[in-house]
DNA sequence: TCTGACTACCCCACTAGTGGAATGCCTCGA
DNA sequence: TCGAGGCATTCCACTAGTGGGGTAGTCAGA
């Protein structure tokens, strides 16, 4: 996951400063990424501004400091919107945030574009099981220092059961929204809720 | 997490090429790490014996290539282990493989660190349920292009849900696993407090 | 009045990680 | 015999992220 993305998305959600944008990763935006810095933000969002991907714009606020309000351009919003579409890889742990944070941006995309992002993750997993599910685990040992196997063995059997049962939940998740996405699509369109542009929902 | 540790504590339960590492980290320890490139695992290796963690032995393998066999030195496993048993910082999110990366490692530590690191995993997601759960979502939206909120809400609904069951999934299992440790813990010295083992004894 | 928390921004040295190509040797199956 | 694919290593240019520092103003509390 790029912040560059994360960010470019926040922004064109809303409009905001960079410390606003550090806040949002902190609470609202906290299962994207960890701990992410205020000099990583900046910097960002400096090197963004110098491709042409935002701009901002000086606000003066009286009785406090002046705050930068940054914005997507054009140029940005196309280049956000071309990697929110664009094509997903799943990385090998399901657990990393790509998928939700593409998710997470569901409201720039058409339902059909999320359902084939749902596609591909739902494949990648089962491809996953299919291959890693009963497999053998024994690990050999070979080492010098003083080791606890049956401690050890005890906490890897936790674990693999913690995780058979996580992508197994992960997946049941996943078909459901999909089930609930096909039922919206196969209905009658809805009228579009866009603030703006009103031909937004239904490319068949 | 840094590759570093990962490949650390790996070489020091079996010593193996880079190769093998690399194939560990795809197969075994795929839930430590995404796409583990190649050139990653051997610039680390490189850095390590540089730094005199590490050593590696040429095992001329008759009718195939030249190997080399690293395992870890002494002074590479008291980093390891300091690193393993020094002080744990849960990273906001808790799908992150710092915890079960560490846990993967529990062989090399006593039931009483395991433990350690346990109440402080669980510790650090309960007050984060605490601050977070049932708190105000809802985004503001002021964008120049075309958006479906409609869909947008459908999914960050069913995205919250989903996150609120995992988290609470976690920490289910945490207590699972702190169960069965105790009473694993519960022969060498009897519990001091009732709840919690704080007051670690002696690390074995 | 001082302290510390909060808003807001910026900079730097550094470390970690990506992506891809290149080398060469092997085995196995078509 | 040819090529696909596994084993094993290395190099390089590049981008991303860390961890710390600093500046500066506001505001509330002790």
């Amino acid at each position: 996951m790029k912040l560059e993305h994360i960010l470019l998305g926040t922004l064109l959600r809303q409009p905001s400063t960079g410390y606003d944008l550090k806040k949002f990763l902190d609470v609202g935006g906290r299962f994207m990424r960890s701990n992410t810095t205020m000099s990583q933000v900046y910097r960002v969002l400096g090197s963004m501004e110098e491709r042409g991907w935002v701009t901002h714009a000086v606000e003066h606020r009286p009785g406090a400091q002046n705050a930068k309000t940054f914005r997507v351009t054009d140029e940005g919003a196309t280049v956000f919107l071309d990697w929110l579409t664009g094509p997903y890889t799943p990385p090998s742990r399901f657990e990393d945030p790509d998928f939700g944070v593409r998710l997470s941006f569901a409201a720039f995309m058409s339902v059909d574009q999320v359902l084939r992002l749902l596609d591909i993750e739902i494949d990648a997993r089962l491809a996953q099981i299919a291959r890693f599910r009963d497999r053998d685990r024994s690990l050999t040992w070979d080492t010098t220092v003083p080791v606890d196997l049956e401690l050890g063995d005890l906490v890897a059997g936790w674990s693999h059961r913690k995780g058979a049962d996580s992508i197994d939940a992960h997946v049941a998740r996943l078909h459901e929204l999909r089930g609930v996405l096909l039922d919206r699509a196969s209905s009658p369109a809805p009228e579009p809720t866009s603030d703006r542009a009103d031909e937004a929902t239904t490319p068949a």
